[in-house]
DNA sequence: ATCCTAAAAGATACTGAGTATCAATTACGA
DNA sequence: TCGTAATTGATACTCAGTATCTTTTAGGAT
């Protein structure tokens, strides 16, 4: 968990407690590579520390996000359970989100975004402060799966 | 409110009623410049017609949402408020949103968006399915009524 | 090593968005 | 005018996130 560590240290130097829940949240966060949700993660504390409060999952995340450690996204899910939270470092991205695994990857492109901010600028006369963007698709690994499926099906088909 | 009348016959082509409190609720909606809360439209119904359901509010902004007449958008208001609500049509666009007013303009220009998307896809092998982006920033007017703001300050401070 | 105190934790009750359920009402085709 | 399936209103519920208050604890000062 050099991760960890290094997360830890920097809260250290904002001035932040290092207390054992925090670092319990930190471990277990760290391994996540698909958004998660904050019932996730207060099902993941629960089983590793029972008596750890929900409140404290909740600050924790509410913390960790305004550090820059944890993201969070928005969802389409239905009622109210519309946020997923990520662990990320705090640089500014995007994310690549796949419908099928959930899994994330970054990406930094903004030279694009950029032209396209200038553009609407220009034609809308709005000055452009900041800007949300997710991409939603399939993994590579997902596509795979999905021929192979397909060729599943066809084979017994053909039977 | 031609609007209004042309959504109805959408509603009637495809098999819903046409209730008084749907009526109302677009006579309502169709006003509207800025995104608006679920509260907010709660409110506005009760002052119109008291005896309106909260969960009829509800599942006509569900409804007007799924036809495509209403799009949901996602704010970073805490505490659970993070959804807000605007009439639009439903053809493929994006909101600018201006961080003072809260006033909408829609953009269609993916051209950019484009090129950003096959950029992307050629290099994380995702297939890129679809997107979401909101661009926030200031309205022409509020960026004018902040230099107004100013030279007042200005002004004052040199008695 | 001990003490002090502000920060953090736990318990718990609350808020507010959205949903589920069910009986009563109503739009609208026959 | 009638029948019925869609819709409504009432109400109770769920779930995310917050507020509050008391107790605990990290970590600097002594």
């Amino acid at each position: 968990m050099p991760r960890v560590q290094a997360i830890l240290e920097r809260l250290d130097q904002e001035g932040y407690r290092l207390t054992g829940q925090r670092r319990m949240v930190l471990e277990e966060i760290v391994n996540y590579t698909a958004p998660f949700t904050s019932a996730d993660l207060l099902e993941a504390m629960h089983r590793r520390s029972p008596d750890m409060g929900r409140a404290t999952v909740f600050r924790t995340l509410d913390l960790l996000t305004r550090v820059g450690v944890v993201q969070r996204i928005h969802t389409d899910a239905e009622g109210g359970r519309c946020h997923a939270y990520m662990a990320c470092d705090s640089s500014h991205h995007h994310h690549l989100i796949c419908n099928s695994c959930g899994k994330v990857a970054d990406f930094t492109e903004d030279r694009e975004l950029d032209t396209l901010v200038s553009e609407i600028e220009r034609r809308t006369a709005f000055r452009v402060e900041g800007h949300r963007l997710e991409l939603l698709g399939t993994c590579p690994e997902c596509q795979q799966d999905s021929v192979r499926a397909q060729q599943n099906q066809a084979t017994s088909k053909g039977r």
